[in-house]
RNA sequence: GCCUCUGUAGCUCAGUCGGUAGAGCAGCGGACUGAAAAUCCGCGUGUCGUUGGUUCAAUUCCGACCGGAGGCA
């Protein structure tokens, strides 16, 4: 039987750090965060990464792993952030992961193997290139002549995920297709207890993070911002795709204006909780918190302790 | 008080020479296996201000009323 590990997942500003830590203090936890952006060390304020108030309460792991300007990915993700929930469990402790970052969590608990195909940079960038230069149309086809059932999956447009499919191709020999049912088979790595997070109305939860992207602001995320830009980090690496920090830049750099930037941060935040609701909504198994107006540990308390208690945590 | 303009989707607006309406933005739903805060797919959600009248039929024409903007006093 696996390991059995907490899982606190939901949207941006939906109130995982704070449960977070209290699920770990009550069940004797180490907090592993599962957040794409807040491994990147100096990527703080934008990023809403526990304080140092709240990791002096309870240990976290997989925050500051990174820097900014290196390619991180979910495959560097799970094998790290396995062997932290490994020594946890280790040490007489409990894993409680906490993050928004879906495919992250997925991963790490499913027995997902990435290690079986490296990435090769070069050989991506290049179908990208092949990508933009002949067409959609054109990289569809050649996917379909190789793995027709991926191909039949993906529309032409979805160029990341065509020109992935065709990577991995040249890279193993192996379609990714089959990659996947390889993958799929294998045993899960944990076992987990997954506590999702969200409003019972949702223009609440929109509200809030409208008024945590004004409180960012306040404390500096473009000062934040314009560092990592004076550092000589580029605009466009991967650490600077995250919402807050590539419009602070275009803003820094004069392509638009404060007020459009937080107004573009607002808007997008809220998309991306929608993503986040759609991908959680799916697993079935978790425990859906709901606030009423904000969050609210006594009503996460009476509604958590049983859950976890039937899945053998107390 | 009088005159003019105006009221259509959450917002900004188009439109119907009378046959119950459509764009942008916002929003909603979904997918997701080494960039995932990324990437991609799908969906108009409406008492056409209210109320009478004309008409087979009114969001459209006419009247009154209500709300908004401007002008004259």
């Amino acid at each position: 039987m696996a390991d059995k590990i907490i899982v606190v997942a939901g949207p941006t500003a939906s109130g995982k750090t704070a449960l977070g830590i209290e699920l770990a203090l009550q069940y004797n936890g180490e907090i592993v965060s599962a957040d794409s952006m807040q491994v990147y060390r100096g990527m703080d304020i934008g990023t809403a990464k526990a304080t140092a108030e709240e990791r002096a309460q309870v240990p976290h792991h997989m925050l500051d792993v990174a820097e900014p300007w290196e390619d991180y990915s979910v495959a560097r993700y799970v094998s790290q952030a396995e062997d932290c929930c490994r020594d946890i469990i280790s040490r007489g402790k409990l894993p409680v992961i906490v993050g928004g970052t879906g495919l992250y969590i997925d991963s790490l608990i499913s027995g997902r193997d990435f290690a079986a195909v490296d990435s090769d940079l070069g050989l991506r960038e290049r179908l990208g290139r092949e990508y933009d230069e002949l067409g959609g149309e054109e990289l569809h086809r050649r996917l379909a002549s190789i793995d027709p059932e991926r191909a039949a999956k993906l529309p032409p447009s979805d160029k990341r995920r065509i020109v992935r499919a065709l990577e991995i191709y040249e890279l193993t020999g192996m379609t990714i297709t089959e990659h996947d049912e390889y993958t799929r088979s294998l045993p899960p790595r944990f076992e987990a207890a997954p506590v999702h997070l969200g409003f019972k109305d949702r223009s609440l939860l929109y509200e809030r993070i409208d008024r945590r992207v004004d409180i960012m602001v306040e404390q500096g995320l473009f000062k934040e911002v314009e560092g990592l830009l004076g550092r000589g980090l580029s605009p466009d690496c991967t650490a600077m795709q995250a919402i807050g920090y590539k419009e602070a830049a275009q803003a820094i750099l004069g392509d638009m204006i404060p007020q459009e930037a937080v107004a573009l941060i607002k808007l997008r935040s809220r998309r991306y909780a929608k993503r986040q609701l759609t991908w959680f909504k799916r697993d079935a198994s978790a425990l859906h918190i709901d606030w009423e107006k904000e969050p609210d540990f006594e009503y996460a308390r009476a509604l958590s302790t049983k859950f976890f208690h039937d899945r053998g945590i107390s």
